[in-house]
DNA sequence: ACGATTTTGTGAATGATTTCACAAGGTTCG
DNA sequence: CGAACCTTGTGAAATCATTCACAAAATCGT
């Protein structure tokens, strides 16, 4: 095991390993070969093995890996050992979805605080929370310590909002605003595109690739 | 321009090329270059060309691409250029979260029916919809002929879902329930996972890799 | 009309990720 | 104990994706 960078899609892929052990876990199962994780995951063995080596070595050759033992160590790797407090930014129907959402629980991820700038909602209850004014996000985070937070508002807000998250100590920001967030070099983003997975879905369920060729002036008026 | 399969990672940028043209449009922009694409998008205007070279050629050399032009390209590629229609399943925080999602409408995509199993639920008005009962998913869609749909149920419920989808015409999933779905190879399934999404931003947040190297069992009891 | 300038489309080069294949370590059982 | 059997961890090979770099095409100014 060099020391490498590890790529993000190991990091995306921990995350199902650590899904499928805990549900191994639950129904009492003590030890996984790569093989087994193969069959619950989906993923090819060998990339679950290299996908691990970039962190250690963690199975026993001849009989695996211990279910609670790797957990553990998933769990530590993604800093999901401890409870991660998140700030959520907007107070509407993605919101509310995510303060509802009952997985965060197990994996120690907790919203644990709400802001909108809509007067209107600012101090109403939002699931067990209470919305805060966004102005206010720098303050709050002082006491929480939040590095993680969630843009849920308008495409014509997300980026205002997100340097203020910035300005409140957060490194990482989930996104569902549909832009593209311009952020300094040491925050990390990742962007949830409903309609880009739709628009993926779109083509691929259609498989004609009836490829249009064609010069670029069509339909609308010519370029320049 | 050989005749390969197109990248999965070409598809999901087209829909975010499209998203950037159709802010330009809206903006009275009627021509942009590869490299003005790139200032907006983040993604590499050499990236953009070849993406583009999959589907045909569209631009123009010495000028760029017809802002109105392309668009018509890339909706006619991704099959936006007709109303699609999109079956969802599952009348909770998600499921509202979705219907009330403001930019479907932009991309001609709509959700034509909502369906649940919960009787309490059933008749009851989900947006501008009513929920129907799942039972009747396959008479419904015989209608609607929708080819996409949507499971925003409980892991538990999701893989019963994706088999009543699969056999009422569907051939696209997005699944936001975090469980692996198996359907018939014709059937393409993308996974939209929250918690996979911030476990991947836990870990980047914090780029102290300390990395603990040891033995299989730790904590939990040993393997065997 | 023509040289200077711009920008495309695309083979080739580079870089990244996945898969293969196998030595080495561990287990089981006679 | 030792032979048969698993399963891991990992270099090497294969596959896949991105970026480079440049010929060809279009425009503009004079």
């Amino acid at each position: 095991m060099t020391e490498t960078r590890v790529p993000i899609p190991t990091l995306e892929r921990l995350a199902i390993y650590l899904r499928v052990l805990l549900d191994a876990h639950e129904a009492g199962i003590q030890t996984l070969s790569s093989q087994e994780v193969e069959q619950h995951s989906g993923i090819n063995a060998a990339q679950f093995r290299k996908d691990l080596s970039y962190f250690g070595e963690f199975g026993k050759p001849g009989v695996g890996y211990s279910v609670a033992g790797l957990i553990q160590c998933i769990e530590r790797i993604l800093r999901l050992d401890a409870e991660q407090p998140i700030l959520l930014v907007g107070a509407g129907n993605i919101g509310a979805a995510l303060v509802g959402y009952p997985n965060f629980q197990a994996h120690r991820l907790r919203i644990a605080a709400v802001f909108d700038n809509n007067f209107v909602k600012i101090g109403r209850p939002f699931g067990d929370l209470v919305i805060e004014d966004i102005a206010r996000i720098r303050e709050i985070n002082a006491t929480i310590g939040a590095r993680l937070g969630i843009i849920a508002v308008p495409a014509s807000a997300a980026q205002e909002v997100a340097d203020l998250l910035v300005e409140a100590g957060v490194t990482g920001i989930l996104n569902f605003a549909p832009t593209i967030l311009r952020v300094p070099p040491y925050v990390h983003v990742r962007n949830v595109s409903f309609l880009q997975e739709l628009a993926v879905l779109s083509y691929q369920a259609v498989e004609e690739s009836l490829c249009m060729n064609g010069q670029a002036s069509r339909g609308g008026e010519d370029a320049v």
